[in-house]
DNA sequence: AAAAAACATTGATATAAAACAATGTTGAAT
DNA sequence: ATTCAACATTGTTTTATATCAATGTTTTTT
C-alpha cells in the first residue's frame, strides 16, 4: 500500500485538527502515540466499502473523494480537502464502512485506533461533542444531496454541484478540478456525456469557462438561478 | 394546534427512551419539568422544514413521517414509530430543521428545551455517546437510501421499500401501512401511478397481498431478488 | 519515439419513468 | 342520503436521460 511513520508532534502539527483543543495534553500523546501517518498515493483507497473500522481516519494532507460504490455505479458523495476527520459517523455506528474514499492526490492520512478515539469521547464530553456536530453536519450535507438528486434535472443539478465546488470546497471562482468528467458525472449522479455535454453548454453560452480541469464561474447568479430553477 | 400538558413522571412512563437510563435522577427530573407532553392529530405538522429547532422531540406515542420538501414532490425519508426520538441531528447541526415531521396518526410528542438536553448532553458523556451513535445510524440509513435512488430502477426500489416496511418497521408479514399510494410513492421516490402499477404487477404475480392498506408479504424471497438486481 | 490506455467529445438511438387523461372508488362533510 | 373531495386505478403519450457508437485528444507505459 503505502509508506507511513508514526507522528512525531501533533501539538504543533501544522495540519492539527481543532478538536484537539478540547483534549488535556496527555490525551494528545496518546493519541499521538497511537497515530500512524500513511502517505497515499493518487488513486489509492484509503478505506473500502464493506470494510471493518479499525481506525479514525484524519486526512492531514492532500485530497480525497468519499462516494457509495453501486453494482453499475459510484456515487461521489463529497471531496474533502486538508485538516478534516474523513468519515467519523462509522465509528459510532455499526463500525462498518458504508463508503470507500479514495485519494485524489497524494495524501498523508493520520490513522488512529479507533477504540483510543472512543475512549478519549467517552471520557471528554467537549471532545465528543465537536466529534458529534461533524457528524451532524454530514448528515445535513447527505440530506441537501438526496433532495438534489430526487427533485432536480441534469442541469439544475450540474449548476448546483460547480457552484457548490466554487463556494465551498475551492473557496475561489477559479478552481483546478481534480476529477475526471466520469467522477464530474458520479458526483452529480448522471451519465458522462451528458456532464460533458451540458458544462460545454455551459461553456458556450458563457457561464463558466474551461480549460481541461481547471474551471472558472464566470457568471455564478445564472448557475444559482438555473439551480433554483432545477 | 393541539393540546398539551405537563410530563408528570419520565421514570415510570411505559413509553421511556433508553438513554434515559444513563443520566443521573436529578437530571431525568430536569428533563420532566422541562418536558411538555403535545398531542399532535394526524396530518399535523410536529416540525416544519426551514424553522428553528427550540425542542428536541420525543415520539412516546403514534407514528409520523419525516420527509424533505421540494418543490413539486416532497421525499419521505423515515417513519418512525413510538419511544424514539425523531430529528435529532437538527440538534447538533445548525439548528434548523431541514425536514418537516407529520403525524401520520394521533401522537403524543415529548417537547424538551434544546438548551437542556444540550446542558446534559455536555455534562454526561455517556448520555451524549447514546445519542450520537442515534445519529450516525441515521447517517447511515441515509446513506443505503441514497443509493437506492440513485441506483436502483422502479421495481427494484419498490420491492426494497415493501420488504423493510415488512422487516425494520412492522417486523410482521403482514402490516397495515398508515401511508397513501402518493405517500408510498414518496417513501420510494416515484410517481404515485407508477407505484400503483407495480403494486398491483406484485399483486397479481402472487409476491404480495393488498387489501386496501393491508399489505402482506407472501414471497420475500422474490422480493428481495427484484431488490438486489436492481 | 511509438504504442497503448485512459480520457473527452459529439451525435444518434433506445428506454425508463413521468406526465397526462379518463374513470372508478372510497370516505368525509353537509 | 347526497354531494364533494380525496384517493386509487389503468391506459396513452411525452420526455428526460442513459446507452450506444464513432472519433479525437491527452496521458502513461514501454
Amino acid at each position: 500500500m503505502a509508506k507511513y511513520k508514526q507522528a512525531n508532534n501533533c501539538k504543533t502539527c501544522p495540519y492539527k485538527s481543532y478538536s484537539l483543543t478540547k483534549l488535556h495534553e496527555s490525551d494528545v500523546d496518546l493519541i499521538q502515540n497511537s497515530c500512524l501517518i500513511v502517505n497515499f498515493k493518487k488513486g489509492e483507497n484509503i478505506c473500502k466499502q464493506g470494510t471493518e473500522v479499525t481506525h479514525a481516519l484524519y486526512l492531514a494532507k492532500g485530497s480525497v473523494k468519499l462516494f457509495i460504490e453501486g453494482k453499475n455505479k459510484n456515487l461521489i458523495l463529497k471531496l474533502v480537502n486538508e485538516s478534516k476527520y474523513i468519515g467519523l459517523q462509522s465509528l459510532f455506528g455499526d463500525r462498518i464502512y458504508n463508503y470507500t474514499i479514495t485519494a485524489l492526490e497524494d495524501s498523508q492520512v493520520c490513522m488512529i485506533n479507533a477504540n483510543i478515539i472512543l475512549d478519549l469521547a467517552k471520557n471528554n464530553v467537549e471532545y465528543l461533542f465537536e466529534l458529534t456536530k461533524n457528524i451532524s453536519d454530514a448528515t445535513n450535507f447527505v440530506y441537501k444531496k438526496i433532495i438534489d438528486i430526487n427533485q432536480k434535472q441534469l442541469r439544475g443539478r450540474l449548476a448546483d454541484v460547480m457552484l457548490h465546488f466554487s463556494e465551498n470546497v475551492f473557496e475561489s471562482d477559479r478552481f483546478e478540478l481534480k476529477l475526471t468528467r466520469k467522477e464530474i458525472a458520479e458526483y452529480s449522479a448522471m451519465s458522462m456525456e451528458n456532464t460533458v455535454r451540458i458544462l460545454n453548454e455551459y461553456k458556450k453560452d458563457g457561464i463558466i469557462g474551461i480549460d481541461g480541469r481547471i474551471f472558472t464561474i464566470k457568471q455564478p447568479e445564472i448557475l444559482r438561478k438555473i439551480g433554483e430553477l432545477g
